[in-house]
DNA sequence: AAATCGGGGGT
DNA sequence: ACCCCAGATTT
């Protein structure tokens, strides 16, 4: 049997009940496969499906304040996704009139989508004949024909989508495209496949040449760097505190977070006490400082770790920017400090 | 070509 | 500690 077709054969037999295998309204595959870039389904699922249910169509998205988006995003990461997601959205309801971009070019020019994520829904939806390659794509090709090739070099990128794209079916694309990335997810996996039981065996130069657990090959990335994070909790007499939005580029941009000290060595309360005597934010003579978490908190992040302090800092009276901190839940952000917020009760 | 952008889960 | 996840964009 060809190569497609065991694949395609396998899929209707093992895929997964998905909510957005239910439908191909382009709106609703485009909003699952940005939740899904580089996020696990167990993960992105219930942020689909609260996001179908609050903005049912893409002008109820573009309607939306881009914090409220972040919001509902809140943390998914990677949160360029949900800003280009919106910008995205706003472009299609007033340049393009509401009508979604019908074909793997015109997708492609949305902010947010790039040759994966047009690839997967013009073929699911419209059925053009365009291969996807995800991590799980280069997995199952990388090993069923012993391509060394890294994956993640400007030449592995291309040789793949060659073969990627010579491998589609004359039909029934979409499926197909599900199907190899279903079976890279659930049989073809990265540690310890299924390979005893497994329909493309026979064919698997990996297999034969017992070199599964190398390939696929990749090149190294860089090593993480360690960052110090002070956050400044506020706390006036009247039930006040300060959250500022970050508007630079970089880590968590647009969400907010408490007003941050950031230094190269973990700081002391002097240390701290210095730099909030520097600004405006408190009397001098009438505050006092604490620290929350006697253990720093060391937050992961792909590329560094934040190790992470939160000073209580309890002051009369607060004007500049202040929020009710009754209102607090209703801002974006950071999972950081979404969980302080939990356990602190205000 | 390499770095950046999150958070969760597995080994 | 290191890798991976229905990648895209910036540097």
């Amino acid at each position: 049997m060809i190569f497609n077709n065991i694949l395609t054969n396998w899929y209707s037999i093992h895929k997964r009940d998905l909510p957005w295998r239910e439908t191909k309204n382009p709106y609703f595959i485009w909003l699952s496969e940005i939740i899904l870039q580089q996020t696990q389904i167990k993960q992105g699922l219930p942020y689909y499906e609260t996001f179908i249910s609050k903005f049912p169509t893409v002008k109820d998205l573009a309607e939306a304040k881009e914090s409220d988006v972040l919001k509902l995003w809140q943390g998914l990461g990677y949160y360029s996704r949900a800003r280009n997601l919106h910008y995205s959205a706003k472009y299609i309801s007033s340049i393009l009139n509401g009508q979604f971009p019908k074909n793997y070019k015109e997708l492609l020019k949305l902010k947010g989508v790039g040759d994966y994520t047009a690839s997967a829904i013009a073929s699911i939806c419209y059925n053009e004949s365009t291969a996807v390659v995800d991590g799980n794509v280069y997995r199952v090709l990388s090993r069923y024909f012993n391509i060394e090739t890294p994956i993640n070099s400007t030449k592995g990128i291309k040789e793949f989508k060659i073969l990627a794209q010579q491998l589609l079916p004359k039909s029934n694309i979409g499926d197909y495209n599900q199907a190899i990335m279903e079976f890279g997810a659930m049989q073809c996996k990265p540690t310890n496949p299924n390979c005893k039981e497994c329909p493309l065996q026979d064919g698997c130069k990996a297999f034969a040449l017992n070199k599964i657990s190398h390939l696929p090959s990749k090149l190294k990335k860089t090593k993480v760097s360690k960052k110090h994070f002070n956050f400044l909790v506020f706390l006036s007499n009247d039930g006040k505190t300060i959250l500022e939005k970050r508007t630079k580029k970089g880590i968590w941009q647009n969400l907010y977070q408490f007003p941050l000290i950031e230094s190269k060595k973990s700081l002391a309360i002097n240390g701290i006490k210095r730099q909030l005597e520097n600004t405006s934010l408190i009397n001098i003579e009438n505050y006092s400082v604490s620290l929350y978490n006697e253990k720093e908190i060391i937050h992961k992040l792909s590329h560094q770790h934040l190790h992470t302090k939160f000073w209580i800092v309890e002051t009369e009276s607060l004007s500049k920017n202040s929020i009710d901190t009754a209102d607090i839940k209703t801002y974006p952000v950071p999972i950081l400090i979404g969980n302080f917020i939990e356990q602190f009760n205000f």
